[in-house]
DNA sequence: CGATGTGAAAGGTTTCACAGCT
DNA sequence: AGCTGTGAAACCTTTCACATCG
């Protein structure tokens, strides 16, 4: 079982590599990797040594090889659908923001309770009635959902989407979800990331370290 | 020195202490928190007890001690003051979100690189132009900043960020930054989330084993 | 009794150092 | 020579079990 942190970091690895791809590089070093992360070169090489191929050689990694071996091993073979459930401020700017094409997912609908907003919104996917959740969820195959609604619907809603059959929820209400069976949940709370910035900032102080707590996701 | 996975969960217990201060609760259980967080109680009382603190008794926890206990030692105590720096789609939705007035910190500007868009918003938060990010910052003794600039302007701006005081910065921008010594960085690669779902619920898959990849930030 | 608080064990992740390959 | 690949060591975090206390 590959470790959680590195599943992530190779996530991004493959996001580096689909750009050297569009820049038509051939080959390129962990260390070059680990640059454009901010991570050391060993733990690229750790990671990549998770997927369990033979993909590197002492000039560096076959970028087109590598990329595709993780395509293979995490998954991103088949288009995933996604799905952006609450269209508020953030949920639309999300939307917006996701709706382009990217390597390795699809956003496949929107839905909001509100079906005033989803006429006044012009997006390119299709937008429905939040009713209708697990319902389309299941009609479009629909695997993962990106969470953007207000912290008193989103237990309810995470609840329909999993009877529709979604694998994955990315929360960004801020609470938790639970009790729900077979599914992951990544929780991203803006609103406590500049209360964790500003805390790790004064723990550092406090125990008159230098700042050690790197970059992460 | 208190683990960064600690300092991170004592942050939303603080959040979810403010909730239960509104609801005027005067005990609380770790149990009960872990229930609110999606975490179990041993790993409640862990992180409370890095706090050196003697806020416990066999009915719970003082919900106002234990409050005061993690403002003092986060460093919650003085507002904290940040800025959004980057006013596209993604950022202004992030400004309107945060803004409001919240407990622990404080938006104090918003800068964008479009004189143009800088008119166009309509914030109560007040708006300046990039070039004027270092004075601005300093004189405003803004802490932290949300870095949500395109990818190929996030490096400078983040170093600018630095000269100007910034001790920590919420990245935004889907590039690793590097060379900021003292500062410390939060990355959310929001694109790479949808992936890094699929990836785990793959992952988990591949390996035959129920998810276990739980609740995390 | 029913809760907290915490050393100690278990488990997981990162770092290291060097063998191996081209 | 230069880079990858990886077992082993070091390090960090979580979990557990039980002493403790009102």
């Amino acid at each position: 079982m590959i470790p959680k942190p590195a599943v992530e970091r190779l996530c991004r690895v493959y996001h580096v590599l689909t750009k050297l791809l569009e820049e038509e590089a051939v080959e390129i070093s962990s260390a070059e990797i680990g640059k454009r992360m901010g991570i050391k070169p060993h733990t690229v090489r750790k990671d990549i040594s998770y997927l369990d191929g033979e993909t590197g050689s002492p000039g560096g990694y076959d970028v087109k090889a590598l990329s595709g071996r993780i395509r293979d091993v995490l998954g991103f073979d088949e288009r995933t659908r996604g799905c952006i459930v609450g269209l508020g401020r953030l949920g639309s700017a999300l939307l917006a923001y996701m709706e382009e094409k990217h390597e390795g997912f699809e956003i496949a609908a929107g839905f909001d309770s509100s079906v005033n907003r989803l006429e006044l919104l012009k997006t390119r996917v299709p937008l429905y009635p939040a009713h209708e959740i697990s319902e389309r969820v299941r009609k479009k195959k629909i695997r993962v959902a990106v969470l953007t609604v207000p912290a008193d619907a989103a237990q309810l809603t995470a609840e329909r989407l999993t009877e529709g059959g979604v694998r994955g929820i990315i929360n960004f209400a801020p609470v938790g979800l639970h009790g729900l069976e077979g599914v992951v949940v990544r929780n991203v709370y803006l609103l406590d990331e500049i209360r964790i910035v500003s805390a790790l900032i004064q723990s550092a102080e406090y125990f008159n370290k230098e700042i050690k707590y790197g970059t992460s996701i």
